[in-house]
DNA sequence: TCGGTAAATAGCGATACTGCGATATACTGC
DNA sequence: GCAGTATATCGCAGTATCGCTATTTACCGA
């Protein structure tokens, strides 16, 4: 039926998406290319900090605590390489996310 | 694409289901025959409000906040009759969520 | 190795949420 | 009207979240 891990597993995500900021950086991130340009293309290795930074208007500190939540909630995958971090939707979870509401939730 | 109301809406869903026993609720909710039974079919016109305090083991207040919360975010309608307040699912609301998780977020 | 840049983390005041007891409101039966 | 029951709301202390600055860590090129 529905184990208390997936709930607590549920609870982190709904948690994650429960902040208008952070539910719009998600959103954003569906489309890479609207991001400046940057070395490695954001279509395949997800969007450099920096740019969801300037998009959010918030601080670099809070941008980075905001894409370490979405990523805790397993919501975004993070690639660095060299000194950036790129974040990506990780499209897997959230269609599953999608489908527990309605069957789990 | 995506207006901030929708946004705005969402936002406030997510965050009533961002909690262990808001969440719990809203499942155990999918099974009204569950609860004790009561004057009026559960089925019908939702489980009351004093069986849903039981099986969370908060006190009065506390249900009585949790299902505001979650009627204020539409995932929930409640039906007096009497002094007694019953709670039932928005299934319309919450495949809605469903369907926007994926599309809109 | 050093200076510069990107990102993560520490620490902090402000604010919001949590859950409760106490109280207020609403309804019922007598 | 009155006593009893069910629910909603108030006010509070404890806790968690928010967003920032300051700092630390990590990486780069010269």
């Amino acid at each position: 039926m529905k184990d208390d891990e997936t709930n607590d597993e549920l609870v982190v995500a709904f948690k994650a998406l429960g902040h208008p900021t952070r539910l719009a950086i998600l959103g954003w991130l569906k489309d890479p290319t609207s991001f400046p340009p940057q070395d490695q293309p954001a279509e395949t290795v997800g969007v450099c900090l920096k740019h969801i930074q300037a998009r959010a208007n918030v601080s670099q500190s809070t941008a980075s605590q905001f894409m370490a939540t979405l990523q805790r909630a397993g919501l975004v995958t993070c690639t660095r390489i060299g000194q950036w971090s790129h974040y990506q939707r990780n499209e897997e979870q959230i269609a599953r996310l999608g489908r527990l509401i309605g069957s789990s939730v």
